[in-house]
RNA sequence: GGGCAGUUAGCUCAGUUGGUUAGAGCACUCGGUUCACAUCCGAGAGGUCAAGGGUUCGAGUCCCCUACUGCCCACCA
């Protein structure tokens, strides 16, 4: 058994240099606490972590997400549920093979001069060093993952995964190979899902071009092109067929400039009559409408490219050109032959690599697709009829939208880094065997002369099996049995296509059952001016520095409180210090619970039936929260319910009933002692804080649990205690309606000791009036003296109805009046601009009370509770108002 | 070209079944070396909840429309 650490009473400096956070974690580790145990009895919670990607290091966005998994995890551990969290990391494909490939330029060396194996082999020792970056980050950050079960998509389970579903679609006809235009990137060399291409808005040129029509000198068609450089792949020009002016046309051939190829004219409906000259060129091997275009009307397909995006063979003289030098080449040849028209500024969108920026080139090629309608219907389904449920609710129709106008997924990539195609060619017969286990023969001809494709998967493929692959799919483990389909999905809303669509239709597909039963989409992390966040733009956070500069549980606090799913967050400086003096302020009012327990004796039994006002108040204000905040939490409003947690503990607990609970102990003697309630209630907020500021909460709840008697011993940590619990048995309106006036006495004559600018050390008297409140108020009058500095507070057994004297102030409140005799003259002139500034308040809202008092509508179709609050508001406010008047009558 | 969000205090943002006088942090003003805390304490100022219309007894919250900002999707050469 592992031993508590040694707890040194250490100042929050320690806590914000790491080291408290260092020893928590691994004190929760050694106890093995992150690990769940698979009770039949008991429903699971379970989370499988977004994978990072092997691209180096944590940035903010993974602080965000490991923080609301945490919080999830660990509140539902505390909850006595087995709560998996589990953890991971992505290979990544093409964006960690960008980074190799950078590394080793910096070397001198490219990936073709070290062989595919070699390179391999480079990139696995990447992989590893980032992946123990990434779980020693996660770490820091607290995250309560299992490290146990932690997963690589590159390993064995989940690579057999890959390829049995890769097989498994295979022979249901759902993957195929075939010829189509696909986003090629010429820098990474590979073919791209249309999800992996970036649009951009680029101010262009609309080049118009002449073509001569074969057969007549004279004739020509003009057609409109923003890549002229593409000519060199024309193989028709297309007109709209309904369009008079080109009809004669039809069937005719032009002479394709510059190559002086004959190309005929065809009609086609896609060509809309209405854009540039209402003719369009076609490159079927270069633009994706063009290429229907082609088959309807059995077009050659010219590729005019290389993989590098330089000019081929098809080019002719352009050969070897790049292909924005050939553009230029090509214009000027055309306006040598006078045959550019006219050149018109033109703004497109273009499509840019995601990963590396460059302009793709959509380009006929061979490659693996999924048709991906038959799996978006289950999908749909799905989140239709509530099995999935997505929050933010509207992303939603997002999902569907997109579900339901999905295209076919290019998923072979020619890179190196990835599951490999688990295709094998045969040289002999040309049969294709496609299998899980590495093919040695064909499985037509028997050849052992056989290659397996070169190419590798879309990253996401093995990505859209994560919530199976990972519990041991597509083996029947009990992992899978006991923790699929998992709960909750937490990710960031950009990657809803890419990853949580794809797992959807990948879990049914493979599992028959849903992957998850949420979907938590938290927004983007946005720099102080708002900005996204970017290697490019040079404005990423790096989390450690943050955590180290502020702690842990600061930045967890700026990361969550005070934000909502699906909204971005501007993480500000002043987020984080907020954070931080939170975590202060709690260690602070523990250090002084624990000061006030040592000069106490040990029993911290409440009292329930002896306990003050002030104890029942804090009690009931506590149960309210826990309820209040337990109901939040259900409802995935994480950043709400750390908002009330803030509040109730700052703002109730410390500023009023530990500043109450200080005099109580000065003053030793008959009293009941407070201590019990303060170590409950702190005891109790830190549990319900917990999930959120794991580490400062624990620290402390173990510093507390050292000065407790042996029954409170229930565990030997905070984590894996019990969650709070709402009790309505400690709601105790009674005790509210007392504290309530009582506050607004105190406030009341500190706000007129700074009015009239009393010396903070000058004492000043004051009278209380407190109407039915006097009795339970008479035991305040020593709380209310030190907490206003007024000595002595006497309470009045009537109201003064003519407080006698200039030097009077009498402060009108809701349901009591304080007088207070000033040293010197009252300032008459503002205290009657006061007074009357009050009155007109006052009254304005008594006629607005009136008028809905009156109003027969509103008596009967409001609910009863809202009218009678209105009618006992107003009676309340008549008064007040009338005492108001009384003061003001008394300058005239 | 479609779709979605945002517009609330000087700034950054909460405010989820419509129900008092709309909140917080930061910034600001004034006052504080009281033994938990100056990463603090006390007091204060600051908002026609983007504009307009509607539904309702009642709207920051629901509906319509407008403006501005941002995002997503889309094969107009």
């Amino acid at each position: 058994m592992t031993q508590a650490p040694n707890i040194e009473y250490e100042m929050p400096k320690a806590y914000e240099s790491g080291k408290v956070e260092q020893k928590w974690y691994q004190f929760w580790l050694d106890k093995g606490y992150f690990k769940p145990e698979i009770d039949p009895e008991k429903k699971p919670f379970v989370i499988i972590m977004p994978p990072p990607n092997v691209t180096g290091e944590l940035h903010v966005g993974h602080a965000l997400t490991a923080t609301l998994e945490d919080i999830m995890t660990r509140w539902h551990r505390m909850k006595g549920e087995p709560a998996l969290w589990l953890p991971g990391v992505d290979h990544a494909g093409i964006a960690a093979q960008v980074v190799v490939e950078q590394l080793l330029a910096k070397e001198g060396l490219d990936r073709h001069q070290l062989g595919r194996e070699k390179f391999l082999e480079r990139m696995r020792q990447w992989a590893e060093e980032c992946r123990h970056t990434i779980a020693e980050q996660h770490q820091r950050l607290g995250a309560s993952c299992d490290w146990s079960r932690e997963r690589f998509t590159l390993d064995e389970g989940p690579s057999r995964a890959v390829r049995t579903a890769f097989v498994r679609l295979y022979q249901k006809g759902l993957i195929y190979r075939g010829e189509r235009i696909i986003n090629w990137c010429p820098r990474c060399a590979t073919a791209l899902s249309d999800l992996e291409v970036e649009h951009k808005d680029i101010q262009g040129h609309l080049y118009y071009v002449r073509y001569h029509l074969a057969e007549d000198d004279q004739g020509f068609i003009t057609v409109a092109t923003t890549r002229p450089e593409t000519i060199l792949g024309d193989t028709a020009v297309a007109v709209n067929p309904e369009d008079d002016r080109f009809k004669a046309m039809v069937g005719k051939k032009v002479i394709l400039p510059v190559v002086n190829r004959e190309i005929p004219i065809v009609a086609d409906e896609a060509v809309d009559p209405g854009f540039g000259t209402g003719a369009v060129k076609i490159t079927p091997a270069h633009d994706p409408v063009d290429f229907e275009v082609a088959q309807r009307h059995g077009l050659q397909l010219v590729n005019i490219l290389n993989p590098d995006a330089t000019m081929n063979e098809n080019a002719g003289p352009y050969l070897g050109l790049d292909r924005f030098a050939c553009r230029k080449a090509i214009v000027s040849d055309l306006e040598k032959e006078g045959l550019l028209i006219k050149i018109e500024p033109y703004s497109h969108s273009v499509g840019h690599c995601q990963r590396c920026q460059t302009m793709i080139e959509p380009l006929a090629s061979k490659q693996w697709f999924v048709n991906m309608s038959p799996l978006a219907k289950p999908a749909i389904d799905a989140a239709t009829d509530g099995r999935i449920t997505i929050i933010p609710e509207r992303f939603t129709k997002v999902y569907l939208n997109w579900m339901e106008n999905i295209r076919d997924w290019c998923i072979s990539r020619q890179l190196w880094w990835g599951h490999r195609i688990p295709v094998w060619y045969c040289q002999d017969c040309g049969e294709l065997t496609v299998t899980v286990d590495d093919a040695k023969a064909c499985s037509r001809c028997g050849s052992n002369n056989i290659e397996q494709d070169p190419d590798v998967l879309d990253t996401w493929f093995s990505s859209a099996l994560w919530t199976h692959s990972t519990l041991g799919w597509p083996d029947d483990t009990e992992e899978l049995r006991y923790f699929y389909p998992t709960s909750v999905m937490e990710t960031g809303y950009d990657i809803l296509f890419f990853w949580v669509a794809r797992m959807i239709m990948m879990g049914l597909e493979d599992t028959g059952d849903i992957p998850f039963h949420t979907v938590y989409l938290h927004g983007l992390i946005r720099d102080e001016r708002g900005e996204k966040m970017s290697k490019i733009r040079g404005n990423v956070l790096n989390p450690i520095d943050t955590l180290e500069r502020y702690g842990t549980d600061a930045m967890r606090f700026a990361l969550s409180t005070g934000t909502s799913p699906g909204n971005d967050i501007k993480l500000t400086v002043s987020r984080l210090e907020a954070g931080r003096n939170f975590a202060n302020k709690l260690w602070n009012a523990t250090r002084f619970i624990i000061r006030s327990i040592g000069s106490a004796d040990a029993d911290m039994k409440i009292q329930w039936h002896l306990l003050p006002v002030e104890d029942r108040w804090i009690l009931s204000r506590l149960s309210r929260t826990v309820l209040s905040v337990t109901g939040l939490m259900e409802d995935f409003q994480f950043g709400e319910a750390q908002r009330q947690i803030h509040d109730f503990l700052w703002g109730e607990f410390c500023d009023w009933y530990i500043e109450i609970a200080k005099i109580r102990l000065q003053s030793a003697g008959e009293a009941v002692s407070p201590i019990p309630v303060l170590v409950h209630v702190l005891e109790t907020s830190l549990r319900l804080l917990h999930p959120y500021m794991p580490f400062v909460t624990e620290e402390l709840w173990q510093n507390l649990k050292r000065h407790l008697s042996s029954e409170w011993q229930t565990t030997d940590s905070i984590m894996i205690a019990t969650y709070p619990e709402a009790s309505k048995a400690a709601i105790d309106p009674e005790a509210e309606r007392i504290v309530e006036p009582l506050v607004e006495i105190i406030r009341s004559i500190r706000n007129a000791r700074a009015q009239y600018k009393v010396e903070s050390t000058r004492w000043i008297e004051a009278q209380i009036y407190a109407g039915s409140l006097a009795s339970q108020l008479k035991q305040y009058t020593k709380t209310i003296e030190v907490l206003s500095r007024a000595k002595p507070v006497t309470l009045l057994d009537s109201r003064l109805e003519n407080a006698e004297g200039k030097n009077v102030l009498v402060l009108v409140l809701k349901d009591s009046e304080v007088v207070i005799p000033m040293e010197s003259m009252v300032d008459l002139a503002a205290e009657k601009k006061r007074l009357q500034a009050e009155i007109e308040q006052s009254q304005a809202e008594i006629t607005r009370l009136e008028v809905r008092l009156k109003s027969r509508d509103f008596l009967t179709k409001a609910p009863k509770a809202v009218v009678d609050k209105e009618k006992d508001k107003l009676v309340s406010r008549k008064d007040k108002l009338a005492r108001l008047k009384q003061q003001l009558n008394r300058f005239n």
